[in-house]
DNA sequence: TACGTTTTTGGGAACGTTTGCACACTTTTT
DNA sequence: AAAAAGTGTGCAAACGTTCCCAAAAACGTA
């Protein structure tokens, strides 16, 4: 801001302290007498003094803030997410920055240099359903920048992690499909290089598996752009139909709310008569026509432990060797018959 | 971060200039020849220069980023303003740093002050519900922080503001039940601080005045907390029933997929008799059931004009004495009729 | 009294920029 | 030919902190 406030300089001049003393005393050193200490703090709470982060970040190099890198917040599990980070982030005095790729690789990586150059001091990250090129994170990692990804997580890359048990969440929701009888069951899910994808396409075969009912291949649609354009669900959804499941097992929040979508606005007449469970932590789910089972993920969690890890790394005096791989447990929430 | 990057020191070193010069070539300006100019350019491309933000705004005293405190990003609404603030923010080169109060005025104070610690160049803000004192924010404004407010706006604040026509907009949904034959038309609205409670208000009464419809102040419940507690929605629900009403026009994003859950978990069996049609940005709109008319506001267009105006309060040489209200458009999407 | 110790304080450089001013060198004007 | 104007560059201070190092004050001890 442009308008002044009071700073050290001035505490020093009105008290005829130095301006090393006031930093010391404003901080609580050991140094400093007790009855100096008294005298600044005194004086700094009666003009309010506010010591300037920006100088502060300057001269030891860090900003007490992290970055955030979501596909988008009006997803809610990222805004779930987040507010768990917040909650560990400001009880430990860092501030978090927030960014969104919209699922794109350009963009994602647009953000995290911008918020590296604005010299966060961690980044916790959730890959773009684009991203396959690791190689500027790699460079930020190699020069000292701690990362934890969360949700989408590349295979390849030495950090912390911390991910749902996405193989058992889509292995309980094909189950529930299965054992509430159905049997030609399709799988709508994302681009195949997100982690999430391949392990919870993991679990849905292994439910299969596990009931003798054979994998189909072309039951399997892929969405590149993880939902974002309503046309490559639309036309996934004309792919499956012809297949005539009774049962679709969707892998991700924004596929599950928009293959619905799609459904009502293509096939209105087959919406009702054919099952759904999907990912999703939206909070509105029990107001969907036609209702779905969900599989929720300990978002809030998921963020709190994330930010666990990387403050953790950002504070560690020697470089981090050992790294952890945390999975939370999902949540199915079984489908209540619809009341008309 | 702390890992060492290359500074303009380092250039000059280097190319065997000042740092002035250097500073004065890498943003291009006139006095510099254009040899040095492209000795610079080049030098700085190949060791991947970046500027420091952190010493630049040090320097300059601004930090060419704004501050948003919304609510919550969980709320379409609000996130799809934030789309908008950000698609302009970064064209003009101004980084966004989103804070939420959760309809708390104590976290909207913390949030507030500590933007402005952080060196915040101008401030977007929707208050809280709980908000009612603005002695903070005037204190930071007559310092010269800009501040835009939009959704929620103060009455006694000069300076730019953006909101929807909430008035035309309320009144529109309660026409829209009214014609549909509704004549018992509750209202669930907001906080009456806020002062979208007060112009829905007076939208939903102009529109019962014009059909001769009496207005029933019994049928008017107030939720403090805007919904962020369930408690409050199913109490105003169990209060509003006993009065049969046949129609509720709702006045917030929040209230609106509240009041649906509410009636649905309390009393399934009318949940589908009364017609609703209420303030809603939420993009899953056309999946609920019972389906209700809703009133759209844009926020996204919100967002864009808001910060507009904000960076043009920001850049401006002299300070700004003429602020304008912007009043955007509802659209009104009407219900369709479920398809069982 | 003089000397070491310990406690408390201050001076000043540094972090990476931007910018007012002065300087040197060219070119133009008179 | 000298003076004026223009062009390109560098010096050094400043932004608000933190922290190394030295200096001063206070206290013991011989």
């Amino acid at each position: 801001m442009r308008f002044e406030t009071s700073t050290i300089k001035d505490i020093a001049k009105a008290l005829g302290l130095s301006t090393s003393t006031v930093s010391r005393a404003l901080r609580d050193r050991y140094e400093i007498s007790e009855e100096t200490k008294k005298l600044v703090l005194a004086y700094a709470g009666k003009v309010n003094y506010r010591a300037n982060p920006i100088a502060r970040s300057l001269k030891e190099r860090r900003s007490y803030s992290i970055g955030i890198i979501v596909s988008e917040i009006a997803n809610n599990f990222f805004s779930q997410v987040i507010n768990g980070i917040e909650s560990i982030a400001y009880a430990k005095d860092y501030h978090v920055i927030i960014s969104q790729s919209h699922e794109s690789f350009a963009q994602e990586k647009l953000n995290v240099e911008h918020l590296a150059s604005r010299s966060i001091d961690g980044l916790l990250i959730a890959l773009s359903s684009e991203t396959q090129d690791l190689h500027y994170l790699r460079d930020l990692y190699s020069k000292g920048l701690p990362i934890v990804f969360f949700d989408r997580v590349p295979q390849d890359f030495e950090t912390h992690k911390v991910i749902a048990n996405n193989f058992k969440g889509a292995f309980d929701a094909t189950e529930h499909l299965i054992l509430s009888g159905k049997r030609t069951i399709a799988h709508l899910t994302n681009s195949e290089n997100l982690s999430i994808t391949r392990e919870r396409l993991k679990g849905y075969q292994a439910a299969l598996n596990k009931y003798h009912i054979g994998f189909n291949p072309d039951l399997v649609k892929y969405c590149q752009h993880g939902g974002m354009h309503s046309e490559e669900l639309e036309q996934a959804v004309k792919e499956l139909l012809p297949l005539k499941p009774d049962g679709i097992f969707i892998s991700s929040d924004r596929l599950t709310t928009g293959c619905i979508m799609a459904l009502k606005k293509t096939n209105p007449e087959v919406a009702n008569t054919i099952a759904i469970a999907g990912f999703t932590n939206s909070n509105l789910v029990e107001l969907f026509s036609p209702s779905l089972t969900s599989v929720k993920q300990p978002a809030f969690e998921m963020g709190q432990v994330a930010t666990e890890l990387l403050i953790s790394m950002i504070e560690a005096k020697r470089p981090v060797t050992e790294f952890e791989t945390k999975i939370l447990d999902t949540e199915l929430v079984k489908m209540i018959k619809p009341k008309l």
